[in-house]
DNA sequence: ACTATCCAAATAATCGATTATCTGTCAAGG
DNA sequence: CCTTGACAGATAATCGATTATTTGGATAGT
């Protein structure tokens, strides 16, 4: 579950990562179903990044009210989704090499740490959540062709990353990591639809995942941070090689 | 300035930390300002942790509609101050052993990784920064009999804390020890009004400054790092002494 | 007594209209 | 020409009223 915006940094209360995670499940506000639609407008890069946010517009592409709509995009500014000014209104947040850059750095700092202390503190359910997590996400399938595969593939690999992290006991280090997963994929899902040729990431998932639950602290840390830095690195070339900056 | 609220985590365009840090400059609109009255009352106390805030009482309270009041509790959110779930309103964030002490773990983490950052990364802009912040905040008195003396002590030591990082380069790391450094400070306000008496938190102060600017690292991380471990360490004991929990 | 169901008051969410602010354009003055 | 100021249109912010949801208490059934 992402958006986790029941409250702020909330004592995480899930039992399990609901592998639904992100299901509308018809039961909320409209502000919230609608903050739901503009992530993934945002974060699909079907809204795209830099871009003015007119209200009135949106107000009528999404036939809601203002209010609703001001209560999404707030959220979304938590994400870092969103930027807003007094008066001069919101805008996508803009894209760019060195906020690449920060993102992955800050991903290998805080998951390694966010990782090693769920080593340390894990326990039988959350070792059972991360081989769940694992084997669903390696089961998917991701095909650039169909645009729902891969929006499900990235969803259950938020849902991995997360998982993995998730017997750290640290609800607000959980927190960061979150908004830094969702502000990575924005750049993946605009700039990777497919993995590149010299990569099994299945295999490096599995690494990481097996490296946890035997709790063999060193190489499974080593392993993610190769991960998230490869990925990195990938994202990196396509960014300059598409480069509209 | 700490609010933050002008864009997600935006380059920071800040040329100096404004010593006016937190002037309600007027200029803003209501939504803004009570998002600054409002956060003001929590972190001073005057709002109680864990309490649930009433729309109604609060638009009275305030003199204000409910669309500013609700916009305001959308940047609380953002800055863990506020929790929310739809439908049922919101709540002043409860505060918990368990929480100060991962706010206190965390900005030992994250802080002396942007310190080591900054004295890496820093200008002589940033140094010179550094020591106004220091001189500044050594010269304000806090006497607890005071209310204003404190506000403005607590003024200055969060903007100092702020500038002493500000030379990493990193404007999200810098976003989430700024909501840290937030968070940390709602205890204290709540729970130290004096500096407990085997401390001279000035002097702390200025060797952390002193090292930084000398790029002496591993003697200014440890001397932050022992910083805060110690604030972390008095605020528990009084917490656990005035003991709400 | 205990639980379940329904109702009314309290509270949150949403809407449409109004007010305030900003932005770009054009004219007058230098 | 360039700058300055004023206007108009566009856009954001706010408000008051309406609608939807939840909560707590009363009632009926076991």
């Amino acid at each position: 579950m992402i958006p986790d915006h029941d409250g702020a940094f909330a004592p995480t209360t899930e039992d399990a990562p609901s592998s639904s995670g992100f299901l509308d499940d018809g039961k909320n506000t409209i502000g919230s179903q609608l903050a739901f639609r503009l992530r993934e407008a945002i974060i699909s890069g079907e809204l795209q990044a830099g871009s003015k946010i007119n209200l009135d517009k949106a107000r009528k592409t999404f036939n809601v009210s203002l209010s609703p709509l001001r209560e999404a995009l707030a959220r979304l500014i938590s994400d870092g989704l969103v930027e807003f000014e007094d008066n001069r209104g919101y805008r996508v947040s803009s894209i760019s090499l060195a906020n690449l850059e920060e993102i992955t750095n800050l991903r290998e700092e805080f998951e390694i740490f966010a990782l090693r202390e769920s080593m340390r503190l894990g326990d039988v359910e959350w070792e059972g959540n991360v081989m769940r997590a694992l084997h669903r996400l390696n089961r998917a399938e991701r095909d650039a062709a169909r645009p729902e595969t891969l929006e499900r593939w990235e969803e259950l690999h938020r849902e991995f990353h997360l998982t993995l992290i998730s017997g750290c006991g640290k609800p607000i280090l959980l927190h960061f990591c979150r908004l830094l997963l969702n502000l990575n994929d924005r750049y993946r899902r605009v700039f990777l639809t497919r993995t590149s040729g010299d990569r099994n990431v299945s295999q490096e998932h599995s690494e990481i995942a097996q490296g946890a639950v035997a709790r063999d602290l060193d190489y499974s840390c080593d392993m993610l941070r190769q991960h998230i830095h490869r990925t990195g690195t990938n994202l990196r070339k396509h960014l300059a090689t598409k480069g509209i900056l």
